[in-house]
DNA sequence: CTATAATACTAATCAGATTAGGAAAATAGC
DNA sequence: GCTATTTTCCTAATCTGATTAGTATTATAG
């Protein structure tokens, strides 16, 4: 039994594949080893369980959404970086459903770890609304605004939960128009 | 052998109130029969399977939501119907996350099924963009905005995924007066 | 009062997670 | 290079829960 030469990030980064091209649900510790040439056993020594998997699953997906997001508004401010922002976010959702589907449903706050991954993007969403001279009560507000669209338009649009032919992508850049115009009402206050 | 008098609704609301006090998750064939009394193989006789239990809860739950969301915007118009559906989606959500996660994770359009559910809905908020003298082709993409925040922003309640102590009422009334307000703009196109 | 359908049951089977215990390969320290 | 330790992998076995098969009993239709 020649060894796989294996790591926890290797497991992990398979295991997001598998999500993406199969679905979250396809992926499990019998289907996961079939396709690193491994008994399903043998996983216990990257992974404490199932579950524990799909939890590195969401850090893999928020750590990479991060990533994307910041370098999406590098070099840029107010509402152009919050649209490019925006943008990666969609993008990757769109492109890594599997590992989205992940990063939503074990996206609890309760044990910090998801937090922590992403606090750099809140810093920098922070500034961009600061720097659209808005509160740091209503920022908090606005990120909380802005969180719930994005996220739940993903998920929709992953689901195909939008039933007729009408552009999604037109729909995606109204819904940025709408939300825009309405954070403009709060500038200054 | 005395028969449980049980019919493929009660199975169903059974379900629900187990999902909404212990979580989605922890319905189960087996814990779902061990609550009504009867040994799980005897669920086939209501269900043709787990899978399927879970859509019925989904179709549940959007009948359930439809029918508050109607009563909520009933005899009113504009905006302040918009926020009356608003609230009546969140509150819905709030206080039935088992069959609101049910309602998401399940929201497939493919089956076509969970679109005639809520087809009232939708005729519903159409008029009420029309009343605002906003075109058609806009209150397409509107809807999905409006159900892109409102989904999205309750499964992030749901999920604890809101770690500071910002107050999530507030951040939910701010989010509809962001959204009204850039709907506004878009009044008469 | 019978024929049929509906509702339950028990006994099995199956898939997949997980645990236990042990062997081979890699690695550390000398 | 050689031995002790750790790591990685395996097989065998257990467990939970879904699902199927086959059967008995209760309801219901006529």
């Amino acid at each position: 039994m020649a060894k796989a030469g294996l790591d926890k990030s290797a497991v992990i980064a398979k295991a997001a594949e598998m999500a993406n091209s199969e679905g979250l649900d396809a992926v499990t510790l019998k289907s996961l080893a079939e396709v690193l040439g491994i008994q399903s056993p043998s996983l216990y020594n990257y992974v404490g369980s199932l579950s524990e998997l799909k939890k590195e699953l969401m850090l893999y997906g928020w750590r990479q959404l991060e990533e994307r997001m910041l370098r999406a508004s590098a070099g840029i401010s107010g509402y152009k970086a919050l649209r490019e922002m925006s943008r990666a976010f969609y993008n990757y959702a769109r492109e890594n459903k599997g590992v989205f589907d992940a990063a939503l449903r074990y996206n609890k706050f309760a044990d910090g770890e998801a937090m922590a991954v992403t606090a750099g993007l809140f810093d920098v969403v922070y500034r961009i609304f600061e720097g659209l001279n808005i509160s740091r009560e209503n920022s908090e507000h606005l990120i909380r605004t802005m969180r719930g669209f994005l996220e739940g338009f993903a998920l929709l649009v992953n689901n195909d939960a939008f039933g007729n032919p009408v552009s999604v992508e037109k729909s995606f850049e109204l819904s940025l128009d709408v939300l825009i115009e309405g954070i403009k009402t709060l500038e200054g206050k």
